[in-house]
DNA sequence: GCCAACGTTGGC
DNA sequence: GCCAACGTTGGC
């Protein structure tokens, strides 16, 4: 099992709105980074965990856990031209977008702030806290998993 | 294949 | 709202 880190602007769609969502699970749509779209289509698997990462926020953190429902399939919302993430260079007879189902799990007490993240150098690897990053899918190591998963108790 | 221009992300 | 950082686009 693979764990991974999946932000989403909590204003479009957020830990409670996926909690709320029928059999609480939701796909996972707009991805549209060739690198965040390979993880999603290559290596999640139904089981993998995912941390919901809340961006472009008051508080920017980590708000819970979820779980990969599904195997990756194409984005349909590419193909919708009242979608936001409409992309007509992504067709149904050649997707070049892929999502996953996730699956609400658990919300924290409270979000696990990027400020806070930032404190601990045994998570000083993780790509979320490199400068510039912009990555909205990435994998997060069984140790990160863990001390982060301690962090939130 | 280079690279300047442009658009987006996302913290602050 | 600002802006640094980065990815994408497209002319050449």
């Amino acid at each position: 099992m693979r764990y991974w880190l999946m932000k989403s602007e909590p204003e479009v769609f957020s830990i409670t709105d996926l909690k709320n969502s029928p059999h609480r699970t939701a796909p996972w749509e707009g991805v549209r980074n060739y690198q965040a779209r390979n993880f999603i289509r290559d290596q999640m698997r139904p089981g993998d965990r995912a941390y919901f990462y809340h961006s472009s926020c008051p508080t920017p953190g980590i708000a819970g856990i979820m779980e990969i429902a599904r195997d990756a399939y194409p984005d349909n919302s590419a193909w919708d031209p009242n979608s936001p993430y409409f992309d007509p260079k992504s067709r149904p007879d050649a997707p070049r977008w892929y999502m996953v189902d996730v699956r609400w799990v658990l919300t924290f007490e409270r979000i696990v702030s990027l400020m806070e993240l930032r404190r601990h150098p045994q998570l000083e690897n993780m790509p979320l806290l490199r400068r510039g990053n912009r990555l909205s899918v990435m994998p997060v190591s069984a140790n990160e998993w863990q001390f982060i998963g301690n962090l939130a108790v």
